[in-house]
DNA sequence: AAAGATTGAGTTATCAATCTTC
DNA sequence: GAAGATTGATAACTCAATCTTT
């Protein structure tokens, strides 16, 4: 017995039938991050990364210089400052990425990815490649509704 | 400037073609929950509540005697025993449970609903069924084609 | 030996407070 | 004073190891 299906069950056995689609898609989408997020983890394991690294890591390999502030990083990635901050120590601590002051602006610190930082994120990337990213189990035309859906909750939330 | 979008656009311009949906649906996944998930914490922070305890709640008060095994607990949930022996240990400090020994087999512990346990967890549902699962941002229609392509993906994973 | 639950170590994220530079 | 980043405290999750009961 499906726990999803049983909870929406309740839901509309008790009358709240107005909420259950919506408490039903929420629960949905937080177990199946879950999933997919760990689903993800264990590949990355092999590099020693999450994936909050990897998209760190990510960012940076698609920068011009292989370099940003902290502070771009995090709007980019949407997290909060304390959060690069973490990443950082951590991905400076394995050799990934180094810390340098900005040139013009003393405040900031400028996160650059290092050889191997480069080397390991293009490894990473292609084993999720091919691995998690290649399919997510819906087929072509799955996959773009339910990207549009996506992108339409997000846009609601976002504003 | 949409950072998922942008994302994608790098996908494809580095020619990961058949990657790119679905880095595109993992990331989104991840970026909705946290929306979500924040947006029901924000909702429930009045309760001195978060989601994974809220759940809980949800679930024993949805049982006969509002009273379950961790075990139980845990299967329903899908969650790791330890997470259960922490929010219960959290749920018990707040009042809204219970530790009981099972009745039969010694090895078992029960949790169990306390009156301002069910009280609280009638109030949360009331606000997050009013606030949150209401509406999220899409049309009945396609909150259930969204509900669908999620309940296929978690289908694929799960196995 | 296996099931059920807990403990302790290690990791990550969040929040308020702080420090430096603009 | 405000922006950029860090620190310290707290909370939550995961994993391996442990303990009790079956």
């Amino acid at each position: 017995m499906d726990p999803l299906a049983e909870a929406r069950r309740q839901w509309e056995e008790h009358g709240w039938h107005d909420a259950a689609p919506g408490m039903a898609a929420v629960t949905s989408v937080v177990r199946v991050q879950q999933l997919l997020l760990g689903e993800v983890e264990r590949r990355l394991a092999d590099f020693e990364l999450t994936f909050a690294r990897y998209e760190l890591l990510r960012l940076l390999a698609f920068s011009r210089a292989g370099s940003l502030p902290m502070g771009k990083l995090g709007a980019r990635l949407q997290v909060h400052p304390t959060s690069v901050t973490n990443a950082v120590d951590r991905l400076e601590a394995q050799g990934f990425v180094v810390r340098e002051p900005h040139p013009t602006d003393g405040r900031t610190t400028l996160a650059t990815l290092t050889d191997s930082g480069r080397d390991v994120v293009e490894r990473a990337t292609k084993v999720l490649n091919d691995t998690v990213f290649a399919g997510v189990g819906l087929s072509r035309r799955e996959t773009e509704t339910f990207l549009r859906l996506l992108t339409k909750v997000r846009g609601e939330l976002e504003k």
